[in-house]
DNA sequence: GTGATTATGTACCGATTGGTTTCCAACTAA
DNA sequence: TTAGTTGGAAACCAATCGGTACATAATCAC
């Protein structure tokens, strides 16, 4: 056809979503996303259209990772449903513990401004409905509980809030004392 | 002395309170703020110092109000401490049940890439604090339960996670269900 | 009255925002 | 080789950002 993209779209998707993680959408700017993805101005509106379609396509892609990753755990047979539950939350405070304090995209995506556009929102709180579909898998499999799925919503909620207090410089026994909570939920 | 100033300073502060509670601090620009607060430029930047100085004391100002009401709300005596508990996550569904998506103005902060700003991230995290230890009493008038620390984290990630789903378009029946869910934590 | 002081309103500032245009290089199909 | 098509790099754009300068107005003590 005509002259071949120097770049790949996929890595450069992926390094989009690391600056947009970091960022946000409103705080990452023209610079910083062409900086990240080692991308030309000229480039990134050839190829993703517009700043909020590209953000669009990373909201999608990153549900598509960590939401089906997280998906999978929750939902994976031959182990105990609140075992699958308790490992996702252990794994957040591992991350904090690390240092990392990107959070959740999808749960910053929900919490910003950019809720306030009706498609980005619907991706958001979309995928944060599938999430919450699968912790009740997860709760199908230990019938203890005879209201799974208020139970299915309040651990989504913890999980929204974890990640969000996981942006914020609080102190790490914040995070433990959580799992902590959810431990005694999962043997009451 | 010299001129008086011919507006109030908290009125203004209060109206500055609700842009930056709707529009987050990044979102509210200079003209949204003076336009909401009814005052020029030159005023604002007398009064306040700069946006910065003027979000840290509508901080500061909705702290001493909202969480203040909360605590006390939490704390109150004649009451089950259940009970007081159940009726501060009652008063977010009803706000969010009367078309409130303004959420929780502490919760926001801690949310958006402001808290970023360490000042700004401990005004906010001290705040949500307060709240945890108001938890932490109600809970200590039902000593039912042998880890109320850990509870009360549970309770405040609980709190943060339902206002920042709160600022997006969830149905109203995942609010309900959190309530529910709550409940059921109440009797178990 | 006058002078000192402080608030108000507006014009203005440089920097930065997201986005476009332009020109040229690189490639394919014929 | 050449026509057609697409990507890349940088110049350029209007709009907006937070913030300042300054001239004017209103109040005080005297």
């Amino acid at each position: 056809m005509a002259r071949p993209r120097e770049f790949d779209l996929d890595i450069a998707l992926e390094n989009a979503i690391t600056v947009f993680w970091e960022k946000g959408f409103g705080d990452a700017s023209l610079p910083d996303l062409l900086n990240g993805m080692g991308v030309t101005r000229g480039s990134l509106y050839k190829a993703f259209k517009d700043k909020r379609s590209l953000y669009l396509q990373v909201l999608n892609t990153y549900e598509k990772q960590t939401v089906g990753q997280a998906v999978a755990l929750l939902t994976q047979e031959g182990s105990d449903g609140w075992d699958n539950i308790l490992s996702l939350f252990a794994s957040i405070e591992e991350a904090y513990a690390a240092g990392d304090r990107r959070g959740c995209l999808l749960c910053s995506a929900v919490a910003g401004p950019a809720s306030f556009d009706a498609e980005i929102s619907e991706v958001a709180v979309q995928a944060l409905e599938k999430l919450r579909v699968a912790f009740g898998v997860a709760l199908e499999k230990t019938d203890r509980s005879n209201n799974r799925t208020a139970l299915s919503h309040l651990l989504l909620t913890q999980y929204v809030g974890l990640q969000i207090l996981c942006r914020s410089s609080v102190p790490l026994a914040t995070i433990q004392q959580n799992l902590r909570a959810i431990k005694e939920l999962a043997v009451a």
